[in-house]
RNA sequence: GCCCUCAUCGUCUAGAGGCCUAGGACGUCAGCCUUUCAAGCUGAAGAUCAGGGGUUCGAAUCCCCUUGGGGGCACCA
């Protein structure tokens, strides 16, 4: 009737198992991280059992999808992946079990016949549940159901009275009266088992000891409860996860966007970040840490920590913490996965291959900066592009007149022909003391450079952006942006 | 409708009877730094601990009720 106990000699073995009717999201990723923590820290086994019984939902390329979002996240699984449609022979024998030792009976309703019998009790408010017309055929009924073909499935007699219970690891003793459960099917017509069904067998036969699943599942655990029972086998233990919410508060769905867990991967999210915030998604270790590498994080797990209450996935927060990781990457690390997205994101007109040596340089300016790697390419555009996009209301942004502008930039570039040696410094020693020659003030004055050097009013340091592009290209920008503040002085007179 | 469950700043959370005039983080705002942005630093605003009853010398922490949220109630998982 119940269990709870913790029984520290079996050997810990979980599993993460997915069905592939859709791609893996963030909800779904939490619960397998929380499955492998759990595995890694007691030294545990933690498999992957791909749930694929319902034959009609099911969605191409969601395995390979949901292997890859694992691989992407490090969360490598032990064996081989099983599969519940190679099994359904286990599923059989199982039912021919409960069938003869009067656990489980046919039923012959149609699909009509059981949507009235809902719409029914819809109606007078009752909760809707099967009306038990097949528990009770007699065996006359029966055979002659049987011999006219009709097709049936198998469902579970579940006991009228009595209540069952059992301790869920993280919420305590949890009772649910067996008078409100269903009888519900094990088996379908097409000879698939239910989830019920296949998750018991396969939880058992696989020895798992600890089921980690969403708090969704809370509901029919008695129903497995009851089945472990029927078969005489010892269940496993039972922890249910807190969900993962959208913005609504509600479960996460397809109205929430996007979230399959690849998106992130393709925005630029980086694993160890994605790990990071998605174990404090339910989990703390104290007050005040919050960064843990995979290590630490298998370390200190541990379900005392797991919170009750679901908990809104913020992706400022993700993406403030990639950040964070991004900036902590070496520079030979960060290039490396920066380098596809500039070459995805990149506009065509910049040639390929992109010029490692170049692109070398330019890193260090960009990785303080980018927040996730798609970042990277929008923040480094320019030093790629040989054409920028000026306008004068940009060239002109902090606020200089046209004439003293293009007199400034035409100093300038007269000033920077003769400079021999092009570096940050050298550029700082002889620009700087132009600003007060022009009567300008400093920032006025490198923001009308940063302009016509970089086609933007934010950028980075404006004497290492130019010793990065190199002399040649920033006079040839100097004399672009001169042409077009005189293009568009003339086209005013 | 029935069953289960949850409840601390906008969000993620710390808090397992006195350390709480409730701590940290994201976000927001302000200041500093500064050639811009980012980063960094400093500071601020932000939670009558859902509400009401108990228990106790003492409750965010224990109990009860109420309210609110969420989940489940398929030949889906």
């Amino acid at each position: 009737m119940q269990s709870g106990k913790q029984e520290s000699d079996i050997p810990i073995k979980v599993r993460f198992a997915p069905s592939p009717t859709g791609y893996p999201h963030i909800g779904n990723i939490r619960t397998a991280l929380f499955n492998w923590l759990f595995a890694r820290h007691y030294g545990g086994r933690f498999i992957l059992r791909i749930e694929d019984t319902d034959t009609a939902r099911k969605v191409e390329g969601a395995t390979q999808t949901i292997l890859d979002s694992l691989i992407w996240l490090g969360l490598n699984w032990d064996g081989k992946p099983y599969f519940q449609s190679q099994r359904l022979h286990l599923y059989h024998e199982v039912i021919q079990r409960l069938l003869q030792e009067g656990h489980a009976y046919r039923c012959y309703c149609s699909r009509q016949r059981l949507e009235k019998v809902r719409q029914e009790q819809m109606r007078q408010k009752q909760p809707p549940r099967y009306d038990h017309h097949c528990r009770y055929l007699s065996d006359q009924e029966r055979s002659k159901l049987e011999a006219s073909g009709i097709n049936s499935v198998v469902r579970f007699k579940t006991p009228l009275e009595g209540e069952t219970s059992f301790c869920d690891l993280i919420r305590g003793q949890i009772s649910f009266q067996n008078g409100t459960l269903d009888d519900f099917i094990l088996l379908k017509s097409d000879g698939y088992p239910t989830y019920h069904l296949a998750n018991v067998v396969d939880d058992h036969s696989m020895n798992i000891s600890h089921v980690l699943r969403a708090d969704e599942w809370l509901s029919s655990t008695p129903k497995h409860m009851l089945l472990y029972q029927s078969l005489g086998w010892q269940p496993p233990q039972f922890a249910h996860l807190p969900m993962i919410l959208g913005p609504d508060k509600s479960k996460l769905s397809k109205r929430h966007g996007t979230t399959a867990i690849t998106e992130y991967k393709e925005q630029g999210y980086l694993p160890q970040a994605m790990i990071n915030y998605l174990a404090l998604l339910g989990w703390s270790l104290d007050d005040k840490t919050e960064f843990f590498s995979q290590e630490e994080l298998v370390k200190n797990f541990s379900l005392e920590r797991v919170g009750k209450a679901g908990a809104i996935f913020n992706k400022e927060k993700l993406t403030w913490m990639n950040g964070v990781y991004i900036r902590q990457l070496s520079l030979e690390e960060f290039t490396q996965q920066a380098l596809p997205f500039l070459n995805r994101d990149l506009p065509a007109s910049v040639k390929r291959p992109l010029d490692n040596n170049y692109i070398r340089q330019v890193m260090p300016l960009i990785q303080e900066r980018a927040r996730t790697l798609v970042d990277v390419s929008q923040l480094a555009d320019f030093f790629f592009l040989e054409e920028l996009p000026y306008s004068t209301t940009l060239l002109l942004s902090s606020k200089i007149e046209a004439s003293v502008a293009m007199h400034s930039l035409r100093i300038v570039q007269v000033t920077l022909q003769s400079l021999s040696t092009w570096d940050a410094a050298s550029l700082e020693i002889s620009l700087r003391p132009l600003a007060p020659e022009l009567g300008l003030s400093t920032r006025k004055f490198f923001g009308l450079l940063r302009s016509a050097i970089t086609g933007r009013t934010a950028s980075p340091p404006l004497f290492q952006t130019m010793e990065v592009l190199g002399k040649k290209r920033c006079l040839q920008r100097f004399a672009n942006s001169q042409k077009v503040l005189s293009n568009s002085l003339m086209e005013k007179s």
